[in-house]
DNA sequence: CGTGTAAGGAATTCTGACACG
DNA sequence: CGTGTAAGGAATTCTGACACG
């Protein structure tokens, strides 16, 4: 469930390199809460192949001008169905076990 | 082809982290020309998530009593192998469109 | 042979702040 | 709001070497 993309590994500087975005760029984008690298016992920040790519999409709502508050709030959204979703299918899950009791 | 699993991202101290092997020994089985870390512009060590497998592999060896010298040896015959079944594959590919001409 | 360690330097990362706008 | 930058400190990484065995 949890592959090498979910891994947290990446140092900032290598993920600026990936991004092209600068260090200030991706701690800022993280203060605004739009990424969640986890940190090492001394404190520098790990990054995923997953951030990398979120990163990137940030990066290029940005040029289009889109704030990091409305980022923010479409994220949320695209949360908001994923649980839904999958609710769902739960639900559905559970009516056809339940049938076959 | 190329996956993040072979994308050479990772520093030396979170290898460390992730295969318990010290720095120390990371370094030493570049020198016996077991792994091949990229470096970035300014010198410091990146590897792939291929290669932190590939460590854990070399210290499970390590743990047998295995040299670096026969894992060495051993890495060559798998890559020979390796390299003699694709160029089997290649031949009967060859073979197989020679004759449809 | 394989690994630990101390040594000194260079590069990295961190935080909080000021600047501009 | 979003980003650059200088500041000072702490942590990281690098190399070459000595040590033990």
């Amino acid at each position: 469930m949890t592959s090498y993309k979910d891994k947290k590994v990446i140092t900032i500087g290598v993920v600026h390199e990936l991004t092209g975005l600068s260090e200030r760029q991706i701690r800022y984008y993280e203060e605004r809460g739009l990424v969640f690298p986890d940190r090492s016992k001394k404190g520098t920040r790990k990054y995923s192949f997953n951030d990398v790519e979120l990163l990137m999409d940030i990066a290029n709502k940005r040029e289009e001008g889109v704030q990091t508050y409305e980022i923010r709030q479409d994220m949320k959204k695209e949360e908001k169905k994923r649980q839904v979703r999958e609710e769902m299918l739960r639900g559905q899950l559970n009516a056809h076990f339940n049938m076959r009791k």
